[in-house]
RNA sequence: CGGGACGUGGCGCAGUUUGGUAGCGCGCAGCGUUCGGGACGCUGAGGUCGCGGGUUCAAGUCCCGCCGUCCCGACCA
């Protein structure tokens, strides 16, 4: 490719509207453009770095047994109320109606659409198991789309999805998967991890998040400092800690607090440390009112608590709940809850005692509440949001907090989908029986973004060689010197000729602007044909990686320049 | 959806406080000089100041409404 012809506009400045490393150096550098919030036009330089990422994933999954299809993006909506996630995702999904009235959805993944395609062809279990797959973009009408194609609402995205006849299938399938996922984030070159995570709104059980570590990330991870544990925050589950030791309890005791809805404002009245007291939330659970206990320090999971629930939906109480259940907000207490409220504690409620905490009137707190004999609690579940500092449940060291990218996230769906949508298959003993189903996504245009994350500093991109739009930028330093082109031109031709992704920049700019826009574009590698290293012989090289430059004689600049890109990372 | 900010040539911004000729840098076009880390001179093109309404002799500037974009939060791959 000649710079010359492509089209490339980078930008000088940093746009206005990119807060984030990734936004700013793909829009600067010329691989996308905003549209409108959240979308984005893939330039030609992007769309090259997009087309390697897909070529890895693809390989992967074609090695891995998989078959690629193309499905609708356009979708109606009936199949998803069937499922029940039309008002799951509710605001989430776009959603628009054709002429005749239908409603209709644009696909933010796509079990609705694969699970009646495979069971319609009324298939034998000798036909499992199937795994098929797309790359297609997907819509989802996020809240808050933000950091460019972090989290835009239309992403470039693969989802695979797996039929098995048994369980057993089921999860060999997904293992299959696991490790093709392995193979295709380590030839990205992404620096991950892989966690145990929460299933959010695709449901099902077990799953694995794949994680890019980057500052900016909005998934928080926890990892043990003996290197043992990893999750997600919303799936972590600390080592509970010790009960408290038995012994003398203090005496039940009515405090006035007056305009104290608050623990902080009851730390601040009573002196009392907030781990000292006990929160009481609220929650509804189908109609049932759920009270968690959580000391007042920490905060409730509702994801725990969700999925403890699942598929009954779960939402906090809300003022009105407050006033038609008999509760006064704010001063919340566990004791003498009517028999038909389930109490759910913490593990950690269990570490202490002489609890502070509400006195189920307006104003008025107790003081040393204690299990069993104030309150009582129907179940211990693991109910609190991780922080820093809570121990390992493996092996009892101190978590650390991480930040990351989510780029691929995998599932155990078991008939989650196939039951509701009657997708099944006729099996061995010829009963009809639900598809043991799996899905795996991963974010195509996010990886760009995570990468471009990972991989750039003050001047730039700087990609792994997997993903680089091109491997190696001839740079004609001098343009009105006839040896210099024609030199250059051999190399850039030789380049080709030996399979290198190579780009010649030979555009009118001052050879100043072509360094600059190679060091942001980020190609692994660098050769600079100039008139300065003519007279001595040579070309100059620099490995964007590092910065490193080096020199190397004409007749070997080629093979040189092979050489460079081979250490590139 | 709650809180905050912004919207002025292609890009980055000033001008809005105190209403009165629409500016700067970069980029773009032409000519000349330059030519190894974003050169220089001269000439030139390019703006319904986000949209609509209102106040005023006069609105980029004041008032009202709407739209768009970004940031924080809630929510989420």
């Amino acid at each position: 490719m000649r710079l010359s012809q492509l089209f490339a506009p980078t930008l000088r400045e940093d746009p206005a509207e990119a807060d984030v490393a990734s936004h700013r150096l793909l829009l600067r550098a010329a691989f996308i453009r905003q549209v409108a919030a959240g979308v984005y036009t893939t330039l030609p330089l992007g769309l090259r770095t997009m087309r390697k990422i897909e070529a890895i994933v693809r390989e992967e999954m074609d090695a891995a047994g998989a078959q690629e299809i193309r499905m609708p993006i356009l979708l109606p909506a009936e199949p998803w109320k069937t499922t029940g996630r039309f008002d799951l995702y509710g605001e989430l999904l776009f959603k628009l109606v054709d002429r005749h009235g239908r409603e209709m959805i644009l696909g933010p993944t796509q079990e609705e659409v694969v699970t009646p395609l495979v069971a319609g062809e009324q298939p034998s279990y000798r036909d499992l198991p199937l795994n098929l797959y797309q790359i297609e973009w997907k819509y989802r009408d996020e809240f808050r789309p933000r950091f460019g194609l972090l989290r835009g609402r239309e992403f470039l995205m693969k989802d695979a999805y797996s039929f098995d006849r048994d369980e057993e299938g089921m999860v060999r399938s997904y293992q299959v998967m696991y490790d093709a996922y392995r193979r295709v984030f380590d030839r990205c070159g992404l620096r991950y991890v892989i966690v145990e995570a929460d299933p959010g709104q695709i449901g099902g059980g077990v799953n694995h998040e794949f994680m890019a570590r980057a500052e900016v990330g909005e998934d928080l991870f926890v990892e043990c400092e003996r290197g043992d544990y990893l999750a997600d925050t919303e799936a972590a589950r600390p080592m509970p800690p010790e009960p408290a030791a038995p012994g003398e309890r203090a005496a039940l005791e009515v405090l006035d607090t007056p305009d104290t809805p608050t623990i902080e404002g009851l730390t601040r009245l009573l002196g009392v440390p907030a781990s000292r007291t006990l929160k009481c939330i609220l929650f509804d659970a189908g109609g049932r009112t759920v009270a968690v206990l959580v000391p007042g320090d920490r905060e409730v999971a509702v994801p725990k608590l969700e999925r403890l629930f699942f598929p009954t939906p779960v939402r906090p109480f809300e003022d009105a709940d407050f006033a038609e259940r008999g509760f006064v907000k704010g001063y919340v207490g566990p004791q003498g809850m009517p028999e038909d409220v389930l109490i759910l504690a913490d593990h950690s409620v269990r570490a202490g005692a002489d609890w502070v905490t509400g006195a189920n009137e307006p104003d008025r707190h107790v003081r040393g509440a204690n299990t069993p004999r104030d309150f009582r609690v129907d179940r211990y579940e693991d109910l609190v949001e991780i922080r820093e500092g809570d121990r390992c449940p493996r092996c009892g060291g101190t978590l650390r907090i991480g930040r990351s990218i989510v780029v691929g996230h995998i599932y155990q769906l078991h008939t989650k989908y196939s039951e509701p949508l009657k997708a099944t298959f006729i099996d061995e003993d010829g009963i009809a029986k639900p598809f043991q189903m799996g899905c795996y996504g991963i974010g195509i245009s996010r990886i760009m973004a995570a990468a471009a994350e990972q991989y750039h500093d003050e001047a730039g991109l700087a990609w792994p060689r997997a993903l680089a739009p091109f491997e190696i930028v001839v740079l004609i330093a001098n343009r009105d010197d006839e040896r210099v082109v024609t030199e250059a031109e051999r190399i850039y031709r030789e380049l080709l000729d030996r399979g290198a992704e190579a780009v010649i920049d030979d555009r009118a700019v001052a050879a100043g602007v072509k360094f600059t826009d190679a060091d942001l574009i980020g190609y692994p590698v660098q050769v600079v044909v100039g008139r300065r290293g003519l007279e001595a012989g040579e070309v100059d090289l620099k490995l964007r990686a590092t910065g490193e430059r080096s020199r190397a004689p004409l007749p070997d600049a080629v093979s040189v320049a092979l050489d460079l890109l081979s250490r590139a990372p």
